[in-house]
Formats: C-alpha cells, structure tokens, sequence
DNA sequence: GGGCGGCGGATTGTCAACAATCCTGTCGAC
DNA sequence: GTCGACAGGATTGTTGACAATCCGCCGCCC
C-alpha cells in the first residue's frame, strides 16, 4: 500500500467511525492494520493533521481530533461565509445545464420531505450543497469547505438526528435553489447563508447557554 | 535543528524570498542548508504542502507553488469572506482595550499616509488586520487566513507596488474601525469586505482581460 | 499514608544504507 | 535529421536498526 493510499485509508476510517474523537493513533497498530510500512503511516498521520483530523504532539504520538462544540461552532460560521462565496459565485456562473440539475434535486428534495425519507433527503442535500460547488468552479473554496466538513463529520450526525430539521431546512434550500436559477449572486449568498446560520442556531441549542 | 524548526526556517525562507515560486526544493540541499537531517526535511516539506506553500509531486520532488493570477482572486476572495466574518466577529465582541488600540491605529495609518510613509502604512495595514482577528478570537478563521496569506505573499508585493493605493485603502479602513467601534457587525463586515473587494478589482487590472 | 525518585515497557524520533524512479544526454537506426 | 532505445546520474522512497522520550508502576523515605 503506497503513502498515498494510507493516507486515503486512514482518513477514510477515521470519518468513518472506525476510530474516534481522542482516540490514539498508535503508528505500529496502523502499520499493522493497513498493511503498510511505518514511513507511510507517519507521513498519513502528517498528512491528516495539517487537515485538521489528527492532532499529533511530538514524543507523544498522534489521536483523532476531538472537535469541542465551541469549535464546531467556528468551524461552521468559516463555513457558512465560504458556502456563502461559492453560492454567489454559482449564481453568476451557472449555465442551463446546471440549472436544470438545480431545479431536479430541489424536487427530489421536496418529494423526499412529503415522503419522510429522511435518509434520502440527507443524501439529496449533500448532493445539492456538492452540485453547487461544481457550478461555482470555485477550488480554493472547495478545498477548504471539503476539509472544514471532515472535521465536523462527528456533529454532523449528531445535528442529522435533531427532530423536525429536514422541514424547515428544505424552505431555506429552496431559496437557495431559486437565486442560483434567478441568476443573482447576492440573493443566493444571502440565501445560503441563511440556511447554514440556522445549523449554527441548531448547534447553538446543544450548548448549555443556548 | 528539530523538525519543527526545520519547519519554521524553511517556510520562513519561502515567504522571505530565498526560494522563489517554482523553484525545486531539493532534499539534499535543503538538508545542507539548514545543517539539519532528511527527514526533518522530508517532513517539513510535507507539512508546507499541506499549508498549500510547496506543491510535492510523488518521485518528482517538490517545488515553491506558484499561484496563479486566478487562483490568488479565487484565495483573495475567500480571505475577503473570512476577514469580514472575523470583521463582523470584533465588532461583537470589542471590548474598550480593543477599541481604544483600533482607535490608536487609525490614526497611526492616517499619519503614516498623510507623510507618505508608504512603508510604515503597509505595516500599520499587517498590524490593523492581526489587531482584528485578535479581537475577534476566531481561531478557525484566523488559521485559515493565516495560511492563505502565505500563498500571496508573492502577489501582495506585487500589490502594494500599485501607484494610489494606500489613499483609497485608508478610507476603507477606517470605515471598518469606525463600525467595529460602533459595535456594528454587519457593517464592520460590510465595510471589510469592500475593502478586500477592491483589492481583487485591482488584481482583475493585473489581468489580461481587465 | 502520601509523596518522591527511579526503573521498565511502550512508543515515537532519527539515522544511514539500500531500492526504485525519473530525467538527461548520447548513441544508433531509419 | 529525427526519432527511439538506453545507459548514467541525480533524486526521491523505503526499510530496519538504534536512540530518545514518555508513562505507569513500584519501592522507599518521611
């Protein structure tokens, strides 16, 4: 297994659960797990903390990143100004193609909110949140959103199971939706804005000072 | 030489110029210079990768990234939606210390500029913008700014080589002490992101399509 | 009984030699 | 003269052994 694919395994293992938050990262145990040599494994967990997954304290060995709330938190505001940016950006660079695919996944959406698949509304949002990246063709955004997401992987669960979320979501991403097809960057800005302060609000909740 | 000091010098030494952008960063070499082992080198040269300042390709080495005009709109853009979030976060959270030094170095930068002090202006410009996100004590945003900032050191200087600059920034920036003081955060976000918005409009004159 | 000092295992950091890869320049064939 | 194969050197990637560090534990002293 080459470093580049520990690294691609490592980091998959970790959003997926198979390590968690404050869990050590012992390098001889991954050696091991993946099959690997040692060098690819140090230079994964390298890697992965320049992204912000693993926090690594030199003499004493490397564990998975525990986002506190409050960091969840900041890691969400970055995120909304940059969805933010990249939803304004779509607006003014979205073709017909696009558009049409806009306006397909706000119907899978609607349709899977009167369905109550809640499960396939999570899908179809990442979908959206993804195709609206693509449309802006904005890299330096996207990386960074990419990387922020990964740190929230564990919150984001959490805030998937909030009750009640997938209703008022679907109106904030509707507006979304329609800006982008009206061609007008501040209004989708705005729009998308909106709907990520509301997760901040949502988050806000699980504080003790709500 | 301990691999984080390693680190340090060596990015110190791309942002101060010593490697210029596409310039091959050859183990050996960096491993004479900087009297230190390979792989401290090695791993420094991992971590600035990841910082986005060296670019590593697999058996090919690495390089001094070299940003293009596009990509340093696109990375300015995004410094101009986090620095008016960290703009908006100040303008919250102030206190009177905070207020009293944005004050203090308003009218600094307005001296520095009415003497023509360009050099002392751009300083006062580095030390406004830290003095903000310090008062906004956004630790997300203030590391990803931070990093962005590396990426453009090249383009900066580029920059604040442009004739009349100084003059219409100072207006800018005083807009945005003037909201953080008022304790307004849309405004301070407002008027931060104008001022950065400018600054791409200026990089768009770099272009050949201006 | 509590605190201090040091021992031992576990883990990470370092190093030097070796292997694999890539680039360059040269030679030969057509 | 140009194209392709091929060797040589330079450079990066990998490995295994060794050194340094940290942590928990035990015994000792007060």
């Amino acid at each position: 297994m080459t470093p580049a694919q520990t690294r691609t395994a490592l980091r998959a293992a970790i959003l997926g659960g198979t390590y968690l938050p404050g869990e050590r990262l012992v390098e001889a145990q991954l050696t091991a797990h993946f099959q690997t040599s040692r060098s690819a494994v140090r230079a994964a967990l390298r890697d992965l903390a320049g992204e912000g997954l693993v926090v690594a304290e030199p003499h004493r060995g490397a564990h998975v990143r525990k986002v506190s709330l409050a960091e969840a938190i900041e890691i969400t505001e970055v995120r909304m100004v940059l969805e933010g940016l990249v939803a304004s950006r779509a607006a003014a660079t979205v073709d017909d193609a696009g558009a049409a695919e806009l306006a397909e996944v706000g119907g899978l959406m609607r349709a899977a909110v009167e369905a109550g698949e809640f499960r396939r509304y999570s899908d179809l949002n990442q979908r959206l949140h993804a195709l609206i990246r693509r449309i802006a063709g904005h890299r330096t955004a996207d990386d960074l959103i990419g990387r922020l997401h990964g740190q929230l992987v564990r919150h984001q669960f959490m805030l998937s199971l909030l009750p009640g979320r997938p209703a008022v979501s679907l109106a904030q991403h509707e507006h979304v939706i329609t800006a982008i097809l009206a061609r007008d960057p501040a209004a989708a800005e705005a729009a998308m804005r909106a709907h990520i302060a509301s997760v901040i609000d949502a988050l806000h909740t699980l504080d003790g000072t709500p």
